[in-house]
DNA sequence: GTGAAAGCGCTAACAC
DNA sequence: GTGTTAGCGCTTTCAC
């Protein structure tokens, strides 16, 4: 049987109010030495509030919902680096006393359920596309945190890396040790803004160098190792002037690198290679993985800050949050 | 404001528990218009019951808890094995129409107030000390499962994988291979039972093969990636004799592989390797790593079968459930 | 400082 | 088939 406030009064000789106040430390009401006595008995009998029961009350929740795409038969759609935001989303929420609730959805329909039935104080948004953002409505005053999306849902706060200056600093690097034939390869990124703005920069990078961007130096491969290596596999036959590679994914670099170490091209003698999102595994292969870095911390800090300020102090949906990248020069970019 | 029962009864002009009964599939009680009608207004207008209601009244939640170790500054003590068992559980919870809170602890105490608070209908720990488990002492009727585990904590069930088994074919797919000396790499032992029984299988391929094990070929290292590239830098020093590793973990394995390579030492051709978990990682390095595989999946399905079926059907907690591993024959173990 | 009453949204147990 | 009553554990409001 559980523990109540009822419990601990009966015992204390005092009203189920005065515990309540006890418990959420409103000591003006009540004396110095029933708040000791009453806390002595809540130590000892192991109480702890009821968070449903509490949450019925208040009209909230303390919970945050994360909420990660999850296709028919795979298990969840969570790239290395967003496991990384994960967890660090986890750390800051609970630092500020609030509970996650993860989530995986495999349709819009579901999002609104979970978002209504737990009476979430708010949720976090984690790989999901653009349109899936875009076509989001939140039930009134859950706020809602979209993590690397450019959807233009007014409803939701984004936060993301500046992927424009991301691709800008991969392609200028490569630019910069004398290549002249850089391949773009990622997804195709009709529906992904967050790809697009990477190849804009990458663009961007060419014009200042004043090098020409061929369009057929573009690869569209989903951002998975295996593409990757397939990839790696048939670049030379398929694209023989090209010298150099911006990856739009750690992932996709690394099995890219496997590829044409299995093809017999040399990573990066005969071909360079950057990546981007800084995730550990490029630390693991060899050669180590030249890189564009994402603020792992950062992200997940403005993230929880931005909404608990639209929770707490009911601040509404603003301009999104850009972060800065970083190059990390590593190994698998070679001068020409 | 929140959509209630009370709102779809009184447009539907009948009683509350007569829309209670549509919505909780209690068809027998209702007439077939009614149930159509009430229905009806309820897509309409989008009523979610409310989940903490419900738990109040019901005493359950179906909420299970994901408790992870968490240490103070980092964010939170996910192994890539883990991680993916992670993904499978959430995926096989939800099919059952459980929703997972997710939650990491850094004092015993707050998995006590965790469990209470929300009234988790049970919890899985994952990736905690075998003492830690020990002194569990989960509110009564609260099932729990701890991975990885070989605590004899009776009020917990465990599931893990053939440890004992994994280690001794890892040393007889090196003693088969002709090595005679070889290396165990793994956190100290006295506190961990999952890395102890990998050693006693270690030791028992050892006698089975007739060779004789070397206490002073033992390395007591942390599971990282970096304690691997420095154990690699320096084993040739340390232990020259050594021709063969077992790593108790993937990731450690591939940092010793890297730490080697920087040394010089060649791997297979110099030193074999072998691992375990079976992570993405070790198919990513170079060469390919030979390690141990763990069923991710069989681990997460046996986990929610078990779990639920305490919760449900009221078992109580019974012996621990041990998935059979096995030996992936890669690239980094060369013959002697 | 302390307490009594009402109600949050729902379901169990009974009437009708 | 449908409705009524009571109560889950808590906080809010207002009285003492």
């Amino acid at each position: 049987m559980r523990i109540t406030l009822k419990d601990i009064a009966e015992e204390a000789g005092v009203s189920l109010m005065t515990v309540s106040n006890v418990v959420n430390g409103n000591r003006a009401k009540v004396s110095a030495a029933t708040i000791a006595r009453v806390q002595e008995i809540i130590s000892r009998r192991g109480y702890v509030p009821s968070a449903p029961a509490r949450s019925l009350t208040t009209r909230s929740s303390q919970l945050i919902g994360l909420l990660v795409p999850s296709g028919d038969d795979q298990s969840l759609m969570l790239s290395p680096h967003n496991i990384a935001v994960f967890g660090m989303l986890e750390r800051r929420l609970r630092d500020r006393g609030y509970h996650l609730l993860f989530r995986g959805v495999s349709s819009p329909a579901e999002v609104d359920v979970a978002l209504k039935s737990w009476n979430l104080d708010g949720a976090v948004l984690l790989g999901f596309l653009d349109e899936d953002v875009d076509h989001f409505v939140p039930p009134a005053g859950t706020p809602i945190l979209a993590l690397d999306s450019y959807s233009a849902n007014p409803k939701t706060t984004g936060v993301r890396s500046d992927d424009f200056e991301g691709g800008r600093l991969a392609a200028a690097h490569l630019l910069g040790r004398g290549h002249q034939r850089l391949l773009f390869a990622g997804p195709s990124f009709s529906d992904i803004g967050v790809v697009r703005q990477r190849f804009e920069g990458f663009r961007q990078a060419h014009r200042d160098a004043g090098v020409r961007w061929h369009p057929s130096d573009q690869a569209s491969v989903d951002t998975a190792y295996q593409r990757g290596i397939d990839l790696g596999l048939a670049l030379h036959r398929q694209h023989p002037k090209v010298t150099a590679v911006f990856a739009t994914a750690d992932i996709l670099a690394v099995g890219l690198m496997e590829g044409l170490r299995l093809a017999g091209v040399g990573v990066p003698q005969d071909v360079s290679v950057v990546g981007f999102d800084n995730i550990d595994i490029g630390l693991y292969v060899t050669p180590k993985l030249t890189t564009v870095a994402q603020d792992v911390v950062a992200k997940a800090s403005a993230a929880v800050r931005i909404l608990l300020s639209e929770i707490e102090d009911a601040a509404v949906p603003g301009e999104p949050v850009v972060l800065g990248v970083e190059l990390i020069d590593r190994d698998s970019v070679a001068a020409r």
